[in-house]
DNA sequence: CTAATATTAAGAATGGTTCCGATTTACTGT
DNA sequence: ACAGTAAATCGGAACCATTCTTAATATTAG
């Protein structure tokens, strides 16, 4: 996933183009790591000081919806990232502190056996501390 | 775990004997199921109509710290049940809609090797529907 | 350019959870 | 059994992340 992806999706989908959704998309490519909706503010409000937590939000929301960004609950909070550019399903350890993540080619699931159970989604994650911030 | 276990464990480490909280672990023997906190408050208006949520919330958090009971988070929303009798550390497949579990025994974590990171703590959790809530 | 439609700001509302002060209750030692 | 004290509870307010509402603004398609 790179911005221009990103911008041909959002126009493919009838979504309108908008500066702060530009700058939405160039923080995440940047960053490349979980980031939580209020850090976002934060580093937008430098540019847009009225900008409000719902755009954010929704803005999020419609990325995530469209799989421009990843998501995932840390501590209550959700948080996002720019969809891996690592092919095939995989998992991640991620950092407690900064969001940075590593990807993990391999599934549990494909060793697990489940019955009677009609299976939606599953979950594996590693959390801990990256090497800068330990 | 058990009753009496979770009773002696209380006890031990200083905490008081009340009804609400028998009642609150014979709920969750009965149940051996995730359950969140509103369903339990739920639950247990019945016998004591004034119960507070503060007084829902403390105790279960008091009894996940002492390892009665075991917590995650479903949808925004913590939910708890009684920790498993099943020896040793354990994965579970997770009805979203009556909280009812299944045990793995496999941990994925036996086969991923992850440098550079200090982990702390893992998370594999298989979500669906149960037999009777398919 | 214009109409249709999406996006936005600002703040109110929501839902889950935690905090607070006052009161009640359970345990301890006598 | 009883008083003292530490913990538990109630009731409601406060809190935090998130979502909704409304009116105004900006973008796109034609």
């Amino acid at each position: 996933m790179n911005i221009s992806d990103a911008l041909s999706i959002l126009k493919d989908n009838g979504f309108k183009y908008t500066n702060k959704r530009e700058m939405l998309l160039t923080l995440f490519a940047n960053e490349r790591r979980y980031l939580s909706a209020k850090t976002v503010l934060e580093h937008m409000k430098s540019s847009y000081p009225g900008l409000s937590f719902d755009t954010i939000y929704r803005n999020l929301s419609v990325f995530t919806e469209l799989g421009i960004l990843e998501d995932t609950e840390l501590d209550g909070e959700k948080h996002f990232r720019f969809t891996c550019s690592t092919v095939g399903h995989h998992h991640h350890v991620i950092c407690l502190d900064c969001g940075k993540t590593r990807s993990i080619q391999s599934c549990p699931m494909s060793e697990v056996e489940v019955g009677n159970f009609a299976i939606t989604d599953h979950k594996f994650e590693i959390y801990g501390y990256c090497n800068e911030c330990q």
